[in-house]
RNA sequence: GGCGCUAUAGCCAAGUGGUAAGGCAAGGGUCUGCAACACCCUGAUUCCCCAGUUCAAAUCUGGGUGGCGCCU
């Protein structure tokens, strides 16, 4: 019997019915919902991040929803420290946390307990390092790394200046090795004894109808008038990568039209659900629950609680 | 009915006699501090069909079929 606290999470594809399942099980087992999802954390955008309103929640406690100001930076790191305060307290009280969300990286952070060291930024030097990318080139950016780190660069598209300039960032602040930290981050034990339940469709094309069904429903929720006013807004920060919103502009630039636009947030949105499957897939602890028709709510529930019984801790 | 143009991957599209660019979509994958991000990989034994010219045809010729435009 494994002492560690027992923490459950629903993880899947977007529109995979996690909000749905996760109030169903913290009902059956008196949990609190703690979200995981790098877009719902954020104020504002309820319609676009498909928060679960309040019949959704049926009374159910969710925490790290709508808690962070639109122009604040927020990063993995920020998760993972708030989560584990937040499921201290559910513990505390008794209950059991259950994480649902669809970013994968911020439930592997939490799970994996990845250990994030105190850092500052430094916007100059990653300035600095775009700008050699800009004007010299990809493989002039790269070249740093493979210099200074031979390991972090194999592991390291040289065309993700991204990820590039994060690791020379990292390098710059710690004067250490980014693959060393990162080997380092996750040698500590998970303090939590989780069981990961994995939502999704036995067939592809019944997802994605789900999805454009749900695209559909944002639009009539209000989702052009909620974009006009975030892009209006201006601080565009965070809002500028969720989808719903940047597909939105063209048709307020009078460039395309409204149903094309909605054509094209249904597709995005399909290709990221696309990157959650392929990110969730490699996960062979993820216990998937399979369903070829998401209607079939009795029957997904059922499984999950057979799982759940399964694994023994409740 | 006549004349002109056109036909290349799911879509857009380059190629005009020498052995099928590219983009988008789709699928697969990577992922440790913006992750709904960023990035990588994959596709036509074949160019509408038939016949011909040629050492060689997606490219030239003839015919057929479909599409577009103009004319009657």
């Amino acid at each position: 019997m494994d002492s560690k606290p027992f923490v459950l999470a629903v993880v899947g594809p977007t529109a995979s019915g996690k909000t749905w399942l996760g109030v169903e099980l913290a009902k059956e087992y008196g949990g609190e919902v703690v979200s995981a999802d790098s877009m719902q954390i954020y104020k504002g955008m309820d319609i676009a991040s498909a928060k679960p309103t309040a019949e959704e929640m049926q009374g159910i406690p969710h925490h790290l929803i709508s808690v962070i100001d639109r122009d604040t930076p927020f990063s993995a790191a920020d998760y993972v420290k708030m989560a584990r305060e937040v499921i201290a307290d559910i513990l505390v009280r008794g209950k059991l946390p259950i994480i649902v969300g669809g970013t994968g990286l911020y439930v592997d952070s939490l799970l994996n307990n990845v250990q994030f060291s105190e850092m500052k930024s430094d916007p100059a030097y990653r300035e600095s390092l775009y700008a050699l990318a800009r004007e010299k080139g990809n493989d002039a950016l790269y070249a740093e790394l493979v210099a200074a780190d031979p390991a972090a660069a194999e592991s390291i598209h040289k065309n993700n200046t991204v990820r590039v300039v994060r690791a020379l960032e990292v390098i710059h602040l710690t004067g250490r090795l980014f693959s060393e930290l990162k080997a380092e981050s996750i040698a500590e034990e998970s303090p939590y004894d989780s069981l990961i339940l994995g939502l999704n469709a036995a067939d592809r094309a019944v997802l994605y109808e789900r999805i454009n069904a749900r695209v559909d429903a944002m639009v009539r929720a209000g989702l052009v008038e909620e974009a006009r006013a975030v892009c209006a807004e201006g601080n565009m920060r965070t809002a500028a990568n969720a989808i719903g919103y940047k597909e939105l502009i063209p048709f307020f630039d009078s460039e395309m039209s409204l149903g094309d636009c909605i054509d094209k947030i249904k597709q995005e949105t399909r290709r990221y659900a696309k990157r959650q499957l392929t990110w969730f897939r490699r996960n062979e602890r993820i216990r998937w629950i399979i369903t070829d028709d998401f209607s079939k709510k009795y029957e997904i529930l059922e499984n999950s609680k057979k799982a759940i019984a399964n694994y023994g801790r409740v």
